[in-house]
DNA sequence: GTGGTAACACTACCCAGGTAATTGAAACGA
DNA sequence: TCGTTTCAATTACCTGGGTAGTGTTACCAC
């Protein structure tokens, strides 16, 4: 549950915490890094977003010399899940399979990913 | 493909886009009307808002004696669509099956729905 | 015609995400 | 010791979603 759902996060938000989760740690330096390079953002972007984001409880920070290292401080599959409820909850009235079948229509959709598809459910049901 | 993918919206517009899909066309009154009582909200904010998705395309009017007759300018696949595939690139690198997977694990889901998925899917595969 | 009401128009807020310059302090290097 | 770099802190601004008050007009009922 984790105290109020987290399903808003605007694309930087995300793709910090997607550093964050797969680092673990992270100076505001080594997030800039970090960030895909096709947009340059300055440094005290980071770092003002990272300061927004502890606000708003995503990250947590320690001090180490006079550097902050972040780490993220809720986890990635609640944040997952949270985004991906919302979404399916606004769209498809809750329906997973109607998501699904949305999806299914309208993109590509390869072979293979349709057999591991196949055998997600088949466990699935299993488990039931 | 409808220029320039629509990812962002929120919840009131969506809301109110999903009252013009299924009614084809609204009034302010209606969409006023129709929307959740959960929230009342004024009268003016549909309005305000209506003129502000109309100015960033969403939406489109018509006069009708002094009332505005408004319908949605892009069609509900179109979104959903734009939306649904944003959060899977954006969550899961665009893998589908990554997408579906994690709901199967972290949402609950009935029989009945693991039973129409595999459906849909064997359904996809023959089209392949 | 006059008054109420139902419509849009305009304007103003707030908030959050995003972006960054500026400032100030600390550390480091010569 | 003094300049340069490296950090964080402060401040500011833009945008878009959301919310609504106020103003204005037109129309309908008396």
């Amino acid at each position: 549950m984790t105290a109020s759902r987290i399903h808003r996060l605007g694309d930087l938000q995300l793709h910090i915490m997607q550093v964050l989760w797969d680092r673990g740690e992270a100076t505001v330096g080594d997030v800039h890094a970090a960030l895909p390079g096709t947009r340059a953002l300055a440094y005290t972007t980071m770092a003002t977003m990272l300061r927004k984001m502890e606000a708003r409880g995503l990250v947590k920070h320690r001090l180490e010399g006079r550097s902050f290292v972040y780490r993220a401080a809720v986890a990635a599959d609640v944040v997952s899940r949270g985004m991906a409820d919302h979404l399916v909850d606004r769209l498809f009235e809750g329906s997973l399979a109607d998501m699904v079948n949305h999806l299914l229509k309208t993109r590509e959709v390869s072979r293979e990913e349709l057999v591991r598809l196949e055998r997600l459910i088949a466990e699935r049901k299993q488990r039931l």
